[in-house]
DNA sequence: GTGAAAGCGCTAACAC
DNA sequence: GTGTTAGCGCTTTCAC
């Protein structure tokens, strides 16, 4: 039948009888073109099977409506989500979207370095990825629109949350709850930047814990805080050295949701009733979070990546986008995995969903079976200011 | 300084006092170069700034080094795995990867009628998703290279697993360790197609298990298959449906990991001890079901996303692909979540590091203490057709 | 070795 | 309204 090769607009424009630029406007629906023209070309496009071709579109356009999402270990619950809501947001306003995962510093300039170049993507959104000066200059250098969510980049729009903040309204819930040995689980910066990412989030959220505590008048005892390695498995081992002691602490704060599973993980291993024993609350408010009843203080993942993708756009756009840096809200939520400590309990608001939940399970351990985790999930992103 | 307008080749070529061939034989490392040439066109590269147009380059080469993968719900953690373990490899082998999550039939057909267009991707992965025959036809229409995950295409290069087997795997496991009431809880195929995606590797799954009951004599008790919409909600209600009889079962068989969560909180809620009253066992084995320690038949995911990837790259490289179906294997892995019923408990292989973290803690629900990803065990199906 | 020129497929000015 | 033509930025013969 018809020749191999795929047909083009010239090829169009011939079958139909008409000049190129009359194909052109057909297809890109312009008004100024005869209703019986118009028909005769859609037919030959039809009977033709003409598809326009993207590239060469967005060479003579100048743009590809594409932009590119860089984010760090994808697997891990927190950045699916962001991920999530920025998709959602791009292909609503017509955007295709690459995914670059970046597992490593190696990676993360590899990206760096090849996506800041037009004609390529048209902006990119970095999550949760701490940026170097340099990185950031490349963008700017060959004017790639560029907009970061869970990190801030000073000149760069950003979508983050107050870390210290969070730490601070977890710890001041588990303190409202009457609870004064309340320990930390998180994870530290590495020291080694050519193996790690450089996440401060935890960091962060600690400093917010340690004022609370001494907002409160509460002694820190900074042998209930434990850092190290990021993910579950040595939050397990920490959460178990905190609940060997003589004197254990009565609610442990996770970094994260990620590493709160270990924790619940130890205090089920080593039979510490949750919350009768020992209150866990986390960060994020990841989707298992509900799931197993775990207490966390939520930030808006999808929406954040949501936030971050509208902000590509409107710059894309060639919009203004003020101010800067977008500060998106925290809230405390109380599932089952936190509750008063004896006498102390003055006001532990049971919400209704950890009424719905846990309600009549009283005691006992809410939820989750939990175990010995030896495998990654998540890994835990920072800001800087 | 410069102009605000970003140096092109040609920019590069008069700066240098070089022909644009010479340009484009240096940046792509032609052999035919003299030395000082290269040299000389480096340095300005260098000093513009240059940065060669992907877009161009696409469009001259007639190949973007782009592959589109779509997948279903983005947030599944089934889907996330598969999708990061194509990254991965696509990523190695040089490849952009669009990714486009569907979450409707509308995106679906959206995406299936815009993706195959040359010029815009190389060639797609489409991972779970059910097709029609036009949309298959559409893409050998345009010849544009599609390879399926987790779905059989007639005709196109799919890796899969064999759910039927599966779902006997899963069952002849429970049967094994001596249990006869064992209920199943999967989702079933909606009859709107305008409204669903159209899954059926619950219904699959079914099969296998109802095949696994007749093949041991095991009477089929309708009252213990739950199915209904998907989500780890319906499962948890149906569980509390299934406990709430007068003639519980012993154990059940979820259709998936994340269904399997809902019906650990169901007995969780209801106090029913985990394994010790009812055992569980998940399919898929995504990262949390080693963290909870939930029993399960695994199947590779990431692996799933990686060989889809590898076809599809071997596709694209102008290879053969054969056998077009692919099988990979399914493998039952025993976690805390399933154990011996009673006296029938004829050879419960208990593994010994279940044995150490769950001994103690006798009748406590919900408890899977355990696992570690090197609990891997029974048999092994599947491979090859 | 290297320059010149012809595409790759489309859009957008600009005539008619 | 519609045809023509000049780019968009790069690759790739094909002479020299």
């Amino acid at each position: 039948m018809r020749s191999s090769r795929r047909a083009n607009i010239a090829d169009v424009a011939a079958a139909s009888g008409v000049g190129v630029g009359t194909v052109s406007r057909v297809i890109n629906g312009a008004a100024n073109v005869r209703e019986a023209t118009r028909l005769k070309v859609l037919a030959v496009v039809e009977q033709l099977g003409y598809q326009p071709s993207h590239l060469a579109t967005s060479l003579a356009k100048g743009t590809a409506r594409t932009v590119a999402i860089v984010v760090p270990h994808l697997t891990a619950p927190s950045v699916v989500q962001r991920l999530a809501g920025a998709l959602t947001v791009l292909n609503a306003e017509g955007y295709e979207t690459v995914v670059c995962s970046v597992d490593s510093p190696t990676q993360r300039d590899h990206f760096m370095s090849a996506l800041p170049r037009r004609h390529r993507t048209d902006g990119v959104i970095v999550v949760s990825l701490p940026l170097r000066t340099d990185h950031v200059a490349a963008f700017r250098r060959a004017s790639v629109p560029l907009v970061t969510v869970d990190v801030s980049v000073r000149g760069v729009p950003h979508t983050v949350i107050d870390d210290a903040t969070g730490g601070r309204m977890a710890a001041e819930h588990l303190l409202a709850l009457g609870h004064t040995r309340i320990g930390f689980i998180g994870d530290r910066v590495q020291r080694n930047t050519a193996k790690s990412l450089g996440f401060i989030a935890s960091e962060r959220r600690l400093d917010g814990y340690r004022r609370a505590l001494a907002a409160a008048g509460v002694p820190a005892d900074q042998e209930l805080v434990r850092v190290g390695p990021y993910g579950p498995a040595h939050a397990e081992a920490f959460t178990e050295e905190l609940l060997g002691r003589p004197d254990p602490p009565t609610a442990i704060f996770a970094a994260s949701d990620t590493q709160a599973m270990g924790v619940l993980s130890a205090a089920d291993r080593l039979d510490v009733a949750v919350p009768g024993q020992l209150s866990v609350i986390g960060f994020d408010d990841i989707r298992l979070a509900a799931l197993i009843g775990l207490s966390t203080v939520r930030q808006p993942l999808e929406e954040s990546g949501a936030e971050g993708a509208r902000r590509l756009c409107a710059l894309l756009a060639g919009e203004q986008v003020r101010p800067l840096r977008q500060l998106l809200a925290l809230t405390v939520v109380q599932r089952g995995s936190t509750t008063g400590q004896g006498r102390a309990a003055t006001r532990p608001p049971v919400p209704a969903e950890r009424q719905a939940q846990c309600g009549p399970r009283g005691t006992t351990p809410c939820q989750p079976p939990h175990p010995h985790p030896a495998d990654q999930i998540s890994e835990r992103a920072g800001d800087r200011s």
